[in-house]
RNA sequence: GCUCGAGUGGUGGAAUUGGUAGACACGUUGGACUUAAAAUCCAAUGGCCAUUAUGGCCGUGCGGGUUCAAGUCCCGCCUCGAGUACCA
């Protein structure tokens, strides 16, 4: 029989689910292991040959550590909550649950064929009400827990309120928002429901805020900082402007230091922990209050602010308190709301026209133009605190509003912006430095600072200097040492239908509340469009059935909206990282209703030990996620804070695009080779229409591009060769390679080691179709080596294996274990080659060699192994078979190939045997007859014999 | 600019702590089998020089260095890729 992959195949993946194979128990007396994929988008394009490489690599390891004994966990499900079904759906007017429930169905078709070892039954989808409502009730937990930082955790907000009734808020120490006043327990009681309500909001961990957010007209939505890409919406390149709204938000911020902490304990990629650690930005320094000069204020213009009460400050953020004494200017984001009490009347006008610009400056253009340097005087002075000189301040928007306090304290001798606005502005540059020149550039290294003409800092280092003059402001009240973090809040609202909606809505007073938790799942009402309504709400806005009645607590008609019993529902909905924040766990107990997972399973699985996924992540989902652990930890929910211990980034399979070259002038299409320097235009060609030589079937071409029927293709020896280039796989550059067209022609087994097989995991590469046939026939050949005769039949013999055969095999074992302990799939890949060919050479057909070999193929290639497995006379399938084990003695040799070396290069092997002695070994060479020849009669300086390994000689 | 990663044959890539550079494949060339093709098998394949077998020289982005020995370690560059961006 010859080998007929494609009925293997399909046998073995049918046996496989009919039987439950991969079925993960929640109780077993095996140790656990869990190995995870980043859940897919299922989009409508389906999959190509790129999107399945880390899915393969965690195959391998999740059926290795089955054979391994270990009880494994490896789920699948979808990230099925997106904008582009909520775009299809516009378009079309066709329900976004219905277009995702297609793309499901297709991409679980290509999933199954190529033989993934996923427990199915666990699947969860993130638009499925039965695992939303979880996504729902962590919401509420948030909602419900403010983060105490004294403890260094999230708490019941039922406490929080308990002492602000016994203490009010002076002796808390919160993540709260900035404008949070204080108040006495006498002030709390006196507080209005509504007032208290709206304090309570300021400590929530989820909480609604006015937030400047990034709005894109076009998609009637808010994009976060990450989904947009120089400046436009990432998704359509849309353009984007800033706008205030109200939102959603989730009190990240809170948790800034513990997700920088948490990096150390957690075996993550060093590139992605880098770009986490640059995201949360973590700096200390000191933030420092400069008191605005009353006497320059103009008063017939700010009144108030003259009287003295409402004295202005001007609060900063630096990490260089210790240039204080250098500061010979402030200056103030044109943002900043300071900007209009300060400016006295000689200047208001062109600060006014200057903030105007700035404003009308979208993101990209002040982005691009970071050269220029632009500002203007706000007339006022402030005081320095120390020496109390007036600083004149200006607005610059090189400061920016959204990042410290929005304002600076400018060192132009220490900090090169500061620097450069000094010089274009003719403010004054004082040098605090010792013995150093600041006439050409500002001097910003720290190590090196010597501080000088700064009174009681002189003569000390940026180290002692910044401890002093910390200690200095703290005493006169005048700032403090402080952590500052680049993190924002992460705003959590989107104006969209496709997603979580929240279990929220307002009361009376417009505060908004959360639905009880037993009704839980709140579902996506129907609506007739998908588009914003017409007064610019979200498309929730457009149901007709979305009032909450809290007496029956069910969604009931708008229409019975009193704000007595029935009350509007939010209108927005949760992003896309919401789901995507706590499936790993919910993978656990999947089709729990009554817990989000039971205790007994969470503490059974614990955590995932192998997380497989994109570096695109890193910023996103990878920090959001970790984020609501560590959240759940705090509430006792998980026993772990960091939910992956280990993760890779697979790398991207680029394509190989194929073109086409039309001549300018003429429209002729010119084979490559003819181009030369005529002047062509690169035309992208499909590359399913180009063979493995790189020759067009010009034919073909010509029905696909129908433009071209009637071209004059000009050939070179008789052929039309394309160019080739490697770009990312994508429709539009017509180099996508479909792993169902792979399948067909050469099978699963073989797509699944060619993935592995071009190279390491982490790397990105390109694709290649022609190089599958290397795999296909080495699969050819393991089929062979247990099959005989003419007619190809199933054999293999009792006899004993020979001793060249063990060691074959224990080679093999040893090099495939050590490579999937080390995520090196592709060297394993050459190791069964070598192992197949040896095995070949020495006609082995010993059942004792055979079957452990049929297991060390079997995470690779399971379905051939499955049949070979059959066919040793096994009933059982192959997938819990115990890896077979090595024994070193099969290995250990008697002798050894020395390479002679003669000034560090190798003319020579001899072989010696392994027990010679330094001395026997030198002599042996010595009197070599080539070693004669290579030294022609000179006399070695040396000779160095490195027992087992190698001998060079010197001289 | 900063941070991180990577440069090895025509191509993908291999080389455990410094110890035989190019494993394993693809491609190419030649051969066997066949009426022919496919499939399969065998051989050669880093470059240059020499050739009667034996040989010689050069070679892991570039320039230095350490060492008996460097793709691997150190110093200084170059190029490409990814992320990030006026972060005070």
């Amino acid at each position: 029989m010859k080998y007929n992959f494609k009925g293997i195949e399909a046998k073995w993946q049918e046996h496989w689910a009919k039987h439950k194979t991969f079925k993960a128990k929640n109780d077993s007396e095996k140790e656990k292991f869990y190995v995870l994929d980043m859940f897919p988008y299922p989009s409508g394009s389906g999959l190509h040959v790129g999107h399945p490489l880390g899915y393969i690599a965690s195959d391998i390891y999740a059926r290795y550590k089955r054979h391994k004994g270990f009880n494994v966990l490896h789920p699948m499900g979808y990230d099925s909550f997106g904008l582009p079904a909520e775009q299809y759906a516009i378009q079309t007017g066709q329900h976004p649950a219905i277009t995702t429930e297609t793309n499901i169905k297709r991409y679980r078709e290509q999933l199954d064929k190529l033989g993934f070892s996923f427990d199915w039954s666990r699947e969860v989808r993130t638009s499925d009400p039965r695992y939303y409502k979880w996504t729902q009730w962590i919401f509420i937990q948030l909602f419900n827990s403010w983060y105490n930082i004294d403890a260094d955790k999230a708490e019941d907000i039922v406490d929080l309120i308990a002492s602000f009734e016994k203490d009010g808020n002076t002796n808390v120490n919160a993540s709260c928002d900035e404008d949070t006043p204080e108040f006495s327990a006498s002030d709390w009681a006196a507080f209005s429901s509504k007032e208290k309500q709206e304090i309570l909001l300021k400590y929530r961990l989820t909480y609604l805020a006015d937030a400047e957010v990034n709005w894109c007209p076009a998609l009637g939505t808010v994009l976060a900082n990450d989904e947009i890409v120089n400046g436009v919406s990432e998704r359509g390149g849309h353009p984007v402007i800033r706008k205030k709204m109200t939102q959603w938000s989730m009190r990240i911020t809170a948790y800034a230091q513990r997700l920088l902490d948490g990096l150390k304990k957690i075996d993550w990629p060093q590139p992605l922990k880098d770009s986490q650690t640059n995201w949360i930005g973590r700096s200390e320094g000191a933030s420092v209050k400069f008191k605005v000069q009353a006497s320059t204020l103009d008063s017939a213009l700010h009144p108030e602010s003259e009287t003295g009460k409402g004295e202005n400050c001007i609060e900063v953020f630096t990490t260089r308190p210790d240039t204080i004494f250098g500061t010979s200017f402030m200056t103030l984001a044109p943002e900043h709301e300071l900007v209009s009490k300060i400016t006295t009347s000689a200047q208001k006008a062109e600060v006014e026209a200057y903030v105007e610009a700035t404003a009308k400056r979208s993101e990209r253009d002040r982005m691009a133009d970071v050269k220029s340097i632009t500002g203007a005087f706000t007339g006022a002075f402030a005081e320095h605190p120390f020496t109390k000189e007036p600083i004149p301040v200006w607005i610059g928007d090189y400061v920016l509003a959204g990042y410290g306090t929005g304002a600076v304290m400018s060192v132009p001798c220490g900090d090169q912006r500061d620097y450069d606005f000094a010089k274009h502005f003719g403010i004054p540059i004082p040098n605090i430095f010792e013995n150093v020149d600041i006439s050409e550039e500002a001097f910003a290294d720290k190590e090196k600072t010597i501080i000088a003409n700064s009174d009681f800092l002189n003569g000390l280092s940026y180290t002692k200097a910044t401890k002093k003059i910390i200690a200095e402001l703290e005493k006169i009240g005048a700032g403090k040492g402080k952590v500052n973090y680049r993190l924002r809040d992460a705003v959590f609202s989107r104006q969209r239908y496709w997603g979580e909606p929240f279990p929220v809505y307002y009361d009376t007073e417009g505060i908004p509340q959360t639905i009880g938790e037993k009704y839980l799942p709140l579902e996506l009402p129907e609506v007739e469009k998908y588009l914003p309504t017409e007064t610019g709400e979200p498309p929730l806005g457009n149901a007709t059935h979305w009032a909450w009645n809290i007496e029956t607590n069910n969604v009931v008609g708008n229409n019975l909206i009193d704000h007595k019993t029935v009350f509007p529902l939010e209108l927005n909905t949760m992003p896309g990282w919401a789901g995507s924040s706590q499936y790993f766990n919910r993978y656990m107990d999947p089709l729990n209703g009554d817990a989000i997972f039971s205790q007994e399973t969470i503490n059974y699985w614990q955590d995932v030990d192998l997380y497989i996924g994109g570096s695109e992540h890193a910023t996103g989902h990878l920090l959001y996620s970790r984020f609501w652990q560590k959240f759940m930890f705090d509430k006792g929910l998980v026993p772990v804070d960091e939910y992956a211990k280990k993760l890779i980034n697979q790398g991207m399979i680029t394509g190989t695009s194929a073109f086409v070259f039309r001549e300018e002038g003429t429209g002729n299409v010119i084979s490559k080779g003819l181009v030369k320097d005529k002047k062509v235009i690169p035309i992208h060609a499909d590359v399913s229409l180009v063979n493995s030589s790189d020759e067009l079937d010009i034919e073909a071409f010509k029905k696909w591009q129908l433009e071209y029927t009637d071209a004059q293709f000009i050939l070179e020896e008789g052929k039309y060769i394309v160019g080739r280039e490697v770009e990312k796989m994508s429709k539009s550059k017509y180099n996508v390679v479909n792993p169902d067209e792979i399948c067909e022609e050469y099978g699963a087994d073989s797509l699944r080691l060619y993935e592995m097989f071009l190279g390491p995991l982490e790397q990105s590469k390109p694709w290649n179709t022609a190089g599958i046939t290397g795999v296909h026939s080495f699969l050819k050949k393991l089929w062979r080596l247990y099959h005989s005769g003419a007619e190809a039949t199933f054999s293999v013999s009792d006899i004993e294996p020979s001793k060249e055969n063990l060691k074959t095999l224990h080679k093999t074992i040893k090099k495939v274990e050590e490579d999937i302990e080390n995520f090196s799939f592709n060297t394993s890949v050459s190791t069964f080659m070598i192992c197949v060919n040896e095995l070949s050479a020495q006609k082995c057909t010993s059942r004792k060699i055979l079957g452990p070999l049929a297991i060390l193929i079997s995470p690779y290639a399971p379905h051939i192994a499955e049949e070979l497995w059959q066919g040793l006379g096994h009933t059982e399938t192959i997938s819990h078979a115990s890896f077979p084990k090595f024994e070193e003695h099969y290995l250990v040799e008697s002798s050894k190939e020395y390479p002679i070396s003669f000034n560090g290069k190798m003319r020579f092997t001899l072989e010696l045997p392994l027990d010679m002695g330094k001395e026997d070994i030198e002599k042996s060479v010595m009197a070599h007859e080539k070693t004669q020849h290579q030294l022609q009669g000179r006399t070695p300086k040396k000779v160095i014999v490195v027992p087992g390994k190698i001998v060079n000689i010197v001289g």
